[in-house]
This record gives structure tokens, C-alpha cells and sequence, in this order.
DNA sequence: CAAGAGATCATCT
DNA sequence: GATGATCTCTTGA
């Protein structure tokens, strides 16, 4: 069953942590990916240092003020692009970033776009994943309830859930304290421990 | 196995 | 002109 838009309307933490367990499907000439999440992280608002709207608003986080369940997908470090799905209402700027899945489809395709052999190292990281899924800047502003790009709900429940700070965002002072990481405790897919 | 450096570019100052 | 919501490879124990 896909997630309709009002799935993406809850709160920020509240979408971070039913994520786990849902699977992401990416339609591609190539063939189709699927992934179960297994790791997510949240981003809240204007007053979250760590979010990229909190310097404002400007041509790219303007997505992230739009309505929710769209994609936001941006370049760092000038090589890996991050997935985030916008998250609340319009003219809140909030997201999920979608930090790693397990492959569940289209395995073949993953290796041959990430150049491993290793199941466990194909999308066990942001940039990993869009890697592997082959989501770059096209994607960017792209409706998740559309049929490229979106998730489902396959009837599992997240088991154990694991909570820990953000990673990478040493800048954001109090806020990298934050527990707004949400992994599935044990999964040998997530990014780190 | 842990730690460190380098890669490379869109975006904002 | 500085700086990342990262990954991979190399180094050294």
C-alpha cells in the first residue's frame, strides 16, 4: 500500500520513526529498486541549526517549505546527494532524511551502479543510497506520491527502534545533541552502529 | 582495524 | 572565497 500525502503531515519525528520498516521503490529505465529503510534522521524547522532552513529561506530550501511529501535532494561535499522527504505543513520547513535501506530489489542493478559485490555496503548510507537508487538533482522537487519515486507500507512493523544524535553536524552547537536518528536496533544495514 | 586525508561543486557571503 | 546532513582509499600498527 502506498502512503498517501497525509502520512507526510505528521510531525517530522513522528514520520522519522514510522519510516522504519516501509520500503522505498524507485522506477527507472534501467529497472526498479527497492529498499526497506532501516535508518532515517529528522530535521524540525526554522530554529534547527542543523537544518538547512534555518538560514533562511532561499532557492534551495524553498522546496522544504512546500508541501510535504515531496523530494528534497541536494549535492554535499560537491560528490554524494542526500534524500530527504518534506515533511508538515506548508511554510514549515521540516524533512526526513532517509539515511540507508536494505536491498530488497533490484540487487543486480545496485551492483553494478556501486561497483561492490557486498550486499551489505550498497545503500548502508545517504549518499550510498542515491547511489545505488540512482536519485540525483532530477529528482529534486519530485512528488512522492507519484509513481517514480515513493514508499510503501508492506505491513511490517518496526520492531526496535533505536534513537541517537545526528551525524555530521558538529556546527549545529545544542542542536547535534538532539536525538532525532532512528534506526532499527541490531539491522546490519544501517550506516553505523 | 582505526584513523586521516582527499575528492569536487552548488550555494551563500 | 568558504564550507558542508559523505565515501573511499591509503597508511600504519
Amino acid at each position: 500500500m502506498k502512503l498517501s500525502r497525509s502520512f507526510y503531515q505528521q510531525s517530522t519525528l513522528d514520520v522519522a520513526r514510522q519510516l522504519l520498516g516501509k520500503y522505498l521503490i524507485r522506477k527507472h529505465p534501467d529497472g526498479t529498486t527497492v529498499g526497506k529503510i532501516v535508518e532515517t534522521e529528522a530535521y524540525v524547522g526554522p530554529e534547527d541549526k542543523a537544518c538547512h532552513a534555518s538560514r533562511g529561506r532561499t532557492a534551495r530550501t524553498e522546496i522544504m517549505f512546500g508541501p510535504s511529501g515531496h523530494a528534497y535532494v541536494y549535492l554535499v561535499y560537491g560528490f554524494h546527494h542526500m534524500l530527504n522527504i518534506v515533511t508538515e505543513a506548508v511554510d514549515f520547513p521540516a524533512a526526513v532524511l532517509i539515511r540507508a535501506v536494505e536491498p530488497v530489489q533490484g540487487i543486480e542493478l545496485m551492483r553494478t551502479r556501486r561497483k561492490t559485490e557486498q550486499r551489505h555496503n550498497l545503500a548502508s548510507g545517504p549518499g550510498k543510497l542515491c547511489h545505488a537508487f540512482a536519485i540525483d538533482r532530477a529528482l529534486n522537487g519530485d512528488d512522492v506520491c507519484g509513481g517514480t519515486l515513493y514508499l510503501e507500507d508492506r505491513g511490517e512493523a518496526a520492531s526496535k527502534v533505536v534513537t541517537t544524535p545526528r551525524i555530521g553536524v558538529d556546527y549545529a552547537g545544542p542542536w547535534k545533541l538532539k536525538p532525532w536518528r532512528f534506526l532499527i536496533k541490531d539491522n546490519e544495514f544501517v550506516s553505523k552502529p
